[in-house]
DNA sequence: CTGTTAGCGCGTTCAA
DNA sequence: TTGAACGCGCTAACAG
């Protein structure tokens, strides 16, 4: 027993294509009146409109994409490149993109660099060619020059950062406010008590990862100038997090305060504190970016910084249609900085 | 201060579009030679094809991908339809697609249902004509009909299902073995001391719904037979399943176990006990489906049935792909039943 | 081994 | 108001 249906279907489509020239054929008229019909040129009759319309809703008519792109120079399509997707800041910003391009009667192709700049690259080359009308972009943090950025923004393809950026460039960005938002979160540790907050910090070179510390910076030399503070290098590798938490905290002078930038390493965190059986919040406060509303159930509730994934998604798709379609954009529309939220929970009390 | 880069080279491209009549001329030879030559074909001496290439490799061209669709009447695309992606399964499900897809050169269209039947029909209507060369869907929880699918399938287009499926087609999917480990779920609660258990249903006309169920209720028969037991109709809103769930706990014999067949309900759930200071697992015990690995982390860790999201997703790929390319199925490969896994957690102490 | 030609389906010019 | 013809860029059949 194998797919009935699909045998059967394939000589049907070979044979009864339909497309402009079944349509004109049917109904005694050129292809190009029935191609104009169907874009309700004004210079075609009301009656035939409605008769090609009738026969090309009763036969499901659907241009051919490639034909249309190839002839427009357009494919109604853009990319989303995201370093991975099983992250709901991401699958959030998605998630606004495609809302917009839905409304733009745009598809959306979805590319992903699991953190890898030679793939990165070898993408953008992959869509140097009119396969996408405009991409969207949050570099990976392995990505430590431009240049393929550059290379097919010269060539004419319309580029949008969100998040994580490359901040020289002068290409529209989406960003939020992480230097005020860090700033916020350590200072409210330090005003909590603490007096060793550490830093989890992901690949130094990307944006968030220098705004992100840059506010820790800010809240340690206004609050605690020359006093204790650390910045820990983590990666997407959870074992090797761990490990390096796991040394943190055995320090003679560990840590009383942990700032993630990213919840996976809020995450591990607390899987050494159960490990170890450190007290959060009594003898560790931890305070971590997230986009994980859950993280309210964790024991004991994680205090999160929330970013705006799918208003980023929104607002970053927005302005690229707007290149897309020409139209001139704001000043304030090239660095667009959305705010995060904090909410203080039982992990910082 | 506007993008500096893109006016500029707007004009660029349009004068010095690189293509393949551009190459044959700069090179002094015919189109058909130039392609031939970048396509490696054995009639092509080698000193051409060098000469090619290197012009090519020069001015970074990059077929056009809508030219060369059109002729060849593939688009290299397929297409994933699912109802949200802020949702580790799904997202997860995706990624797989994504590896399988870059290993085959195929690019990935997402497009979200949102849980709506007629968003996922309008999107069956969009991909008839050849913008993707087959398509992966998991079916919206509001699609009571197959018509859409069987429409597309019949018009040549090849489909894969994976979980939510509808079970009676003659077409490939992709699904986990829901009601072995909803049987196993509610059995080891059973055994875990419960009477009453409940069991937190999506709507009730999706696959996954019905097999869920249907383990439960086997469990319930075979250890409880003609014992308490109550099916709870959930929906994607938080404050609606709060709602009917606090009016669950409130009634004189409330359960003291409940089967979340999704871990929102699991998570509202938890929220619900929180507010009324019901102990979890003292006074109800609590296992989900959930594709979160830090539900562990939650207050107490929550005993999760794990979907291998990742593998159903490059199996549903890998199949797709078999079919594209004309290869026979394997009679396993028209259902595949990929196994799920149980982790027993403080919820359920 | 290379060139010439035709045509994928559509949209647009030019004619009528 | 409609039709005929061309070309977008590429591939494939046919010639030489």
């Amino acid at each position: 027993m194998g797919c009935a249906v699909l045998p059967l279907t394939l000589s049907f489509v070979t044979m009864d294509q339909v497309n402009l020239k079944r349509l004109a054929k049917e109904l005694g008229l050129a292809i190009s009146t029935v191609s104009r019909a169907l874009r309700d040129s004004h210079e075609i009759s009301q009656e035939t409109k409605d008769r090609v319309q009738a026969l090309a809703d009763k036969l499901g008519f659907q241009p051919n994409p490639h034909a249309s792109s190839l002839r427009k120079n357009k494919s109604k399509t853009i990319a989303v490149i995201v370093p991975e997707i099983e992250n709901n800041f991401f699958s959030g910003a998605i998630n606004g993109i495609e809302l917009i391009a839905k409304q733009k009667g745009y598809h959306v192709l979805i590319y992903l660099t699991h953190e890898d700049f030679q793939l990165e690259k070898g993408i953008l080359q992959l869509l140097q060619n009119g396969r996408v009308d405009g991409l969207m972009i949050s570099v990976s943090n392995t990505t430590t020059t431009a240049d393929h950025l550059i290379a097919s923004s010269q060539a004419g393809l319309p580029i949008v950062f969100f998040d994580r950026v490359f901040e020289d460039l002068d290409v529209p960005m989406i960003t939020t406010d992480d230097i005020e938002v860090s700033f916020k979160a350590t200072e409210y540790l330090i005003k909590k008590g603490c007096k060793k907050i550490a830093f989890l910090s992901m690949a130094e070179n990307l944006s968030i990862s220098k705004r992100r510390h840059s506010g820790y910076q800010k809240a340690i030399e206004k609050y605690l100038p020359g006093g204790w503070h650390k910045t820990v290098p983590c990666t997407p590798n959870d074992e090797q997090n761990r490990q390096v938490i796991n040394n943190l905290m055995e320090e003679p002078d560990a840590p009383d305060g942990i700032f993630a930038a990213v919840e996976k390493f809020a995450i591990n965190t607390y899987q050494v504190c159960n490990e170890r059986k450190i007290c959060i919040p009594q003898q560790l406060k931890v305070i971590s970016f997230s986009n994980y509303s859950a993280t309210a159930l964790f024991n004991p509730p994680l205090s999160s910084i929330i970013q705006p994934a799918y208003e980023i998604g929104r607002e970053a798709a927005a302005i690229l249609f707007k290149i897309i379609e020409n139209k001139k954009l704001l000043t304030s529309e090239n660095k667009v900085i959305l705010p995060s939220q904090i909410i203080y929970r039982g992990s910082t009390n």
